[in-house]
DNA sequence: ATGGTTGCATCGCAA
């Protein structure tokens, strides 16, 4: 079966050529991130037609997660134990379910913005939550899949130019040390052990696209039972090219 | 000339 994660940012602008993808690219499971819409909003119709049913969480115009899938969609949780708040409310960040007996979670970590930001700590908390309730998911031998936009760029390697982003976020030692911990969860990072090297991610802004610089932040954590089934992963490229493309990429991983 | 965007609850914010 194929699962796939892609930040479409926004749903509604992209909800056509979203249903033409997955149709194309035979995918069974579609972990979505940056719908950027309310439930109510959420363009089913596409979906439905294509034969996938849609597990969507979003409150505002911000954010936003969901989970399609024509292989069942069961026991949806629109948030995750401990998930931090960001002021008074728990944001439209993380959505779960099981899927084909596969527990399957659409991550959009938070941005952080800058190193001095109240969103960096909220970001570093968030990140640290997440493993906690992860080591909890995976400790019984379940296959579980964290798949995402997790906005950190781990290695050097993984932006166009490191010296572009001293002092930035994305890359600092404890975003990274908080990502990493992941391998201490149960889990392993399963795109990089089939593609060393890609952008996920290339921003709209500075023709960084047509100049190829972009960023790997999309990535897909597999408890070790999961991992194990991942045969192929792809980097769909070409997704970025186009009439109205997201400014990632999708990501899919063949499971045996 | 050293910029050049996109989407939204759109004229301000977030990425």
């Amino acid at each position: 079966m194929r699962i796939a994660s892609w930040n479409v940012n926004s749903i509604r602008a992209r909800a056509e050529r979203v249903v033409a993808w997955l149709e194309r690219t035979d995918v069974d499971v579609l972990l979505l991130q940056e719908t950027k819409t309310k439930d109510e909003a959420f363009p089913h119709l596409p979906f439905e037609a294509a034969g996938y049913e849609v597990a969507h969480h979003g409150v505002n115009q911000w954010n936003g997660v969901g989970i399609c899938s024509r292989v069942g969609l069961d026991a949806v949780e629109r948030s995750f134990e401990g998930q931090p708040q960001w002021k008074e409310h728990v944001e439209a960040r993380a959505i779960g379910a099981t899927c084909a007996g596969i527990r399957l979670w659409s991550v959009y970590v938070p941005n952080g913005r800058t190193l001095e930001d109240p969103h960096y700590a909220y970001k570093l908390e968030w990140l640290d939550a997440l493993r906690g309730a992860a080591t909890t998911w995976a400790a019984g031998g379940t296959p579980v899949g964290l798949l995402g936009d997790w906005n950190v760029a781990p290695q050097d390697e993984d932006v166009w130019d490191i010296e572009v982003f001293d002092g930035a976020t994305h890359v600092s030692t404890a975003e990274r040390q908080a990502f990493a911990a992941f391998a201490s969860a149960g889990y392993r990072e399963v795109t990089r052990e089939h593609i060393a090297q890609a952008y996920t991610y290339w921003d709209y802004q500075r023709l960084r696209f047509p100049k190829n610089e972009g960023m790997r932040i999309d990535f897909a954590w597999a408890s070790v039972p999961l991992a194990d089934r991942v045969r192929v992963v792809t980097i769909d490229r070409d997704e970025r090219k186009g009439k109205g493309p997201s400014d990632h990429v999708p990501v899919v991983l063949e499971v045996e």
